[in-house]
DNA sequence: TAGCAAGCAATGGTTGTGTG
DNA sequence: CACACAACCATTGCTTGCTA
């Protein structure tokens, strides 16, 4: 077999380790920018911090115009038919002229089975760092029941395209979660802006209801929960809502086709093949691992951290982990999975031991919880701590509870006065609240006098409803303002530190440089003046110093290899194949290489030799696989020479 | 001045070694 | 034996600077 084709079948070291390539993958791509996130929990609560009055404006906009329909007399039936119907609030949010002006019959869908049923919502360009963090101090379970209401609302009409109100590009409609291009939070497979005007409602089949799979039930958070409600017949009323809230999320392994059809057999058959391809696609050398794809993994590796933490195999946990991935279409397998992990607790490391900054750590807030020793039980304790006990503990374990309560209790709800979350009682499908004149300056005052048992009041004041939902939001705005302000401080702080510690270290460097080269300088004057005395006295030789910039300076780019150069190169890289095929460490031997060449005079050091070795090798894989000519390919013939005869047909 | 090549940084993969 | 760790290697995309 000559050597080149068993160096393309895969011999690590050996001349010619052609490889397939990968798809080129833009470094942007890889998880450094956010261009649209599904409104997963933690982009809701950005949503929620982000002071957007829009929200509220529109949720505002939406509940006037549920009670001036109310007022016209066209929605009788009654104190729970006035909630706001989710097709109205939807519309409402998504056109403000529209829902200003509501006209009876429009603004409304005229069947529920004519919406679209599941779009989920996707905040757009925001930066959502250090929300995990924020999220966890988010326990507010007025925050759920409005969250509860928009995903209801907009599980029933499609939301709108960017461009109807490009001043507030807020919402945009991504593909529901189970969807084939879904992938919540990941930028690349974003689904397309449509610029284009609402499409007219399309009779669309009710999706099918399939029980929730239990792995996915696990993995699921409480938003993603209530992400997809299947539509239902359409209904006013808040127990429906509710309800609606309260149906198990479609499985993510059952693929529902555009029309609304289970797709099981065409699909399932793509997307058979569609592993295969990325079964066989593994073989090469994966993808970079996006930031998703990355916050995944440290979420899984965290949840399994106690199970880790025992002693025995751990092929099984980095396996689950793995197969955690695959179910949300990540394809890593469980060794991929521990070298990343590896090579973050490393990047961890590193920041924790001062070696880089923490900015250069992209992760290290997600880390650090489990890295820095702290168990998630006592984080999650300390968390209540913070917030109070029970479940006024923050966090997504908060979240999750607390939204498992409203959707298997119906509507379960006692706002104290501090928008906090008291308990309830559960089934009722009313509203309290604790005084009826709605004074917002009383609801704001930070204590009780004494605890008072659930009160119930039914919800035929949407004033009311929206004026306690302004004072939440105000308090949430006002919490969130302080918090970005205080935040920002640090950083400047630490900007202010960064920038002390950078112009300390150019002082000490510039101080170095100029006792060497005050250094170099005197004995050049010395060297040069006693061979120049002694030549030629009385005449003084030139000072030659080295660069301005000294042996530490800036690096100057060596000249292009010169042919000669790189026949020679060829030629010793050729007689020492053999020693290069055996060594896996073949720093050495390049070192060698590069001695060898500077004892011809060619100063090249090892990695330069590699480098431009590498250079040869792909030309020479390109003409072997056809891409390019062989003209092209100036080395071609030594390279043959040296390497193996080249291939034929290539 | 455009094109090309060197250099760099980042990432994933592989291998060797120490440890429990 | 499995795992953790470190070092090395391969590859890619991008920037910079040289060369024709």
């Amino acid at each position: 077999m000559p050597k080149i084709l068993t160096a393309v079948d895969g011999s690590r070291s050996g001349m010619l380790r052609i490889k397939k390539k990968r798809i080129p993958q833009s470094r942007n791509a890889s998880g450094n920018g956010y261009g649209g996130v599904a409104l997963s929990e933690r982009a809701f609560w950005r949503l929620w911090a982000g002071a957007n009055a829009a929200v509220l404006l529109r949720l505002s906009v939406a509940l006037s115009a549920v009670r001036a329909e109310e007022e016209e007399g066209e929605e009788g039936g009654g104190p729970l038919a006035a909630l706001p119907c989710p097709a109205l609030l939807c519309a409402a949010l998504r056109c403000p002229a529209r829902s200003a002006q509501p006209s009876p019959g429009k603004a409304r869908p005229s069947h529920p089975t004519q919406a679209r049923p599941d779009r989920s919502v996707a905040l757009a360009g925001v930066e959502i760092e250090d929300w995990e963090r924020r999220e966890k101090e988010c326990g507010v379970l007025l925050s759920v029941f409005i969250l509860l209401l928009l995903r209801c609302a907009c599980s029933q009409t499609p939301l709108p395209p960017l461009a109807r109100q490009p001043q507030t590009p807020l919402f945009h409609a991504l593909p529901a979660p189970g969807h084939a291009s879904s992938r919540e939070e990941d930028e690349e497979e974003e689904a397309p802006y449509h610029p284009d005007p609402l499409p007219p409602p399309q009779p669309e089949p009710l999706r099918e209801r399939i029980p929730p799979s239990p792995a996915r039930e696990e993995t699921m958070s409480p938003v993603e929960r209530l992400e997809v409600p299947p539509p239902v017949a359409p209904s006013h009323s808040m127990s429906t809502v509710l309800a609606l809230a309260a149906q198990p999320p479609i499985s993510p392994d059952l693929k529902v086709t555009e029309n609304g059809n289970s797709g099981a057999t065409g699909e399932a058959d793509a997307d058979a093949e569609e592993d295969k391809k990325r079964e066989r696609e593994h073989k090469k050398r994966s993808k970079n691992w996006t930031r998703p794809e990355t916050l995944k993994l440290i979420r899984l590796r965290t949840d399994l951290e106690p199970r880790f933490a025992k002693s025995g195999r751990k092929t099984e946990l980095w396996d689950e982990i793995a197969e955690a991935l695959q179910r949300e279409r990540i394809t890593r397998d469980a060794q991929q999975c521990r070298d990343k992990w590896e090579k973050l607790t490393a990047g961890y490391k590193e920041v924790r031991d001062g070696v880089k900054d923490r900015e250069d750590n992209p992760f290290y807030d997600e880390l650090h919880p489990l890295l820095s020793g702290k168990s998630l039980k006592r984080e999650r304790e300390r968390d209540k701590d913070t917030f109070g006990s029970g479940k006024e503990g923050a966090g997504r374990d908060y979240s999750k509870e607390l939204s498992r309560e409203l959707v298997v209790d119906g509507f379960t709800r006692d706002i104290d006065k501090d928008g906090l979350y008291r308990g309830g009682a559960r089934g009722r499908e009313t509203f309290k609240d604790d005084d009826d004149d709605g004074d917002e300056a009383e609801a704001r005052a930070p204590s009780r006098k004494k605890k008072r048992g659930p009160k119930y009041i039914t919800v035929t004041d949407l004033a009311a409803v929206q004026s306690l939902l302004e004072a939440v939001i105000s308090r949430q705005q006002r919490f969130f303002r302080d918090l970005l302000d205080s935040m920002e401080r640090k950083e400047q702080l630490r900007e202010q530190i960064r920038q002390e510690k950078e112009d300390k270290w150019r002082a000490e460097e510039r101080a170095q440089r100029g006792i060497f080269n005050n250094a170099m300088i005197v004995l050049t004057q010395k060297l040069v003046g006693d061979r120049v005395s002694a030549v030629v006295p009385g005449v003084a030789g030139p000072l030659v110093v080295g660069s301005p910039e000294g042996p530490q300076g800036p690096k100057r780019r060596s000249k292009n290899w010169k042919r000669a150069e790189v026949l020679q190169l060829i030629k010793l890289r050729g007689e020492m194949d053999s020693r290069f095929v055996k060594s896996t460490r073949r720093a050495a031997l390049w070192e060698e290489l590069a001695e060898l060449l500077a004892a011809q005079g060619i100063k090249r050091d090892g990695k330069q030799c590699r480098e431009k070795w590498d250079k040869l090798m792909a030309e020479y894989k390109d003409v072997a696989d056809g891409k390019r000519d062989q003209g092209e390919s100036p080395y071609f013939a030594e390279l043959t020479a040296i390497i193996g005869r080249p291939p034929e047909a290539a």
